[in-house]
DNA sequence: CATGAATGAGCCTTCATTCAT
DNA sequence: AATGAATGAAGGCTCATTCAT
């Protein structure tokens, strides 16, 4: 049983990378299922509705999306300055979960439940990075505008397409975590 | 005359606020018809087609997102940190116009026509950013990641959903922005 | 009055040229006033509707396809042989009348007042090509043979798109016309 | 299995009979549907889209107006002209096919690639002509003129719509056969 | 005589969903 | 565990027609 031919996870995946590349609305069963070699029928096995699917992929997001890059970055040796700046490295090499996560980031716009994930997700990680900061800053402000400009910086850079002059995004985006770090 | 009954920028409108609700596929002839009470029909008298009412959204908002912005912060009198201050409390005061903005931005990702447009935009916008952090801060580097934090800061707040413990976001965004101006 | 600014006249040719060249759909309303710089609410103030216009223009093309051709043929001197020469030479001489009257032949198929007006035409036309044969031919069956292959010739060659060994359509048409009146 | 509830020939059928009533805008996928009593949703799960089935409609009818009729008259026992008679009298009978092919005679004239399919279909049959009227008949534009005159007949007299006085449009067509044989 | 603006029906196409096998 | 076939609700676009000016 558990065994299927086209596993769940399978149309899961399939679902994220559609998010991911396409938004919501690319998100279609019969994309998936051609995507998958499958007929579209099947799909309606595995899961009551396109919704089901959706939910459930949202689901499997939010719980990769916290604790396990938080755990991997506190695993590593090092002082909070290091960790951060492991961060900023981590999010693009998690290329095709961090493209997802853009696309649920404009969703969470449109979509109460989805703001509220995104929220859980977002409060986790800013409260991880208030920890680092406050290891070596101890102004509670201080830490607030580090931690805001971080975050923002780690995301929002991902959204800005302007280019600095003489500079690729990711050189521009290091001298922004130096200058953080100070 | 001009005289249109629905005039094409009524139609725009629309289009933009659509857009900043539900994304690109939300831009429905027959939606935006609907809302403003009049049978989908007539809009091909005024468009060619969908895309060309996209099209000109598009135009417009590059258009007043830029120079508009510009030379109205540009003519406000203060000095360079005032300047960046009323930026910073410009975008949500725009709100209609901000969450547009955040939907092509997404959108951006997907179609590169809607990327070229937005890095005209942002490149405009940080190159205004560079020249006001240049007008009190003499190093390159040092100007170059206050912009790249400032504008991150400005867009990315908006696609972060967090809670700041005890403060609004908006209170957070001010600590930040302090902080960069210091 | 009746020196309008767009003549009446001017919308029947425009509708003679859409059949001509598209089949009945294409003599549309908006296609007309486009090609005539007019636009298409000015229609309706000559035409009752569309069907009007296009009854108007067969009452036209009923007209000149008959006496005309017939007078002016009979007006020429000659054998009965040179006369129906004669006739061969015109059909694609008067090139845009003759594709107006390709597009009403195949439509008669599918219109019983259309297929009336084609059969007093035709009936006109053969009775003349009867006369014509009779000149020179006493056998009645004979007459008819040769009417009705000339007949078919001159109406069907059109219809046909077959490439003759070595030989031009005009130049296969020829041929037959020779041996028909041998 | 290839058990389809509403096979595609089904299709083609219904979009062959649809052109033949009513001229290539008749084919509608909707009101082809409805002739089927099928919803026009399912037409794309047989075909890409309309003009697919019209492609693949022409396929069809080039086919089976060829080979098929080429064949089958030659496969008959008799002379020449036994065959050509044969001919003549297999039109009529395939009236749904042959009222088809009328159809696409006059679609041929706005249509370059329609006009490329009837020239193979049209120069594959005269050529069979050329073929059986050269064996009873010496003098090759001899030959041609019959051919050009038994063929015009064969479509031609389909697009005639005079009466011959006391006289059956078969029956006069059949007087041009005798002569064209003699 | 005509334009500018709109209506509404109709067509093509897409897609979530259903269902018998 | 899935396929083949279909439904039906949208949504984009065209076009005849209307009507105030």
């Amino acid at each position: 049983m558990a065994n299927a031919r086209t596993p769940r996870s399978a149309w899961i995946d399939a679902a994220q990378r559609a998010l991911a590349n396409g938004g919501p609305d690319a998100v279609k069963v019969e994309t998936l299922a051609a995507g998958l070699g499958v007929s579209k029928g099947g799909f309606y096995w595995h899961f009551k509705n396109r919704q089901a699917l959706i939910d459930e992929m949202l689901d499997t997001w939010e719980e990769s999306g916290t604790d396990e890059v938080i755990s991997r970055v506190e695993a590593e040796p090092g002082d909070p300055r290091d960790k951060i700046r492991l961060l900023f490295r981590m999010a693009p090499s998690a290329s095709q979960f961090f493209r997802t996560e853009l696309a649920i980031r404009d969703w969470s716009r449109r979509d109460k439940g989805i703001a509220r994930r995104l929220q859980k997700v977002d409060g986790r990680r800013t409260e991880f990075l208030r920890t680092l900061f406050g290891e070596f800053c101890a102004d509670t402000d201080e830490v607030e505008a580090r931690t805001m400009l971080a975050y923002s910086l780690m995301v929002g850079s991902y959204f800005v397409n302007g280019q600095s002059p003489g500079r690729s995004r990711a050189g521009a985006v290091e001298l922004g975590v130096d200058w953080l770090l100070r």
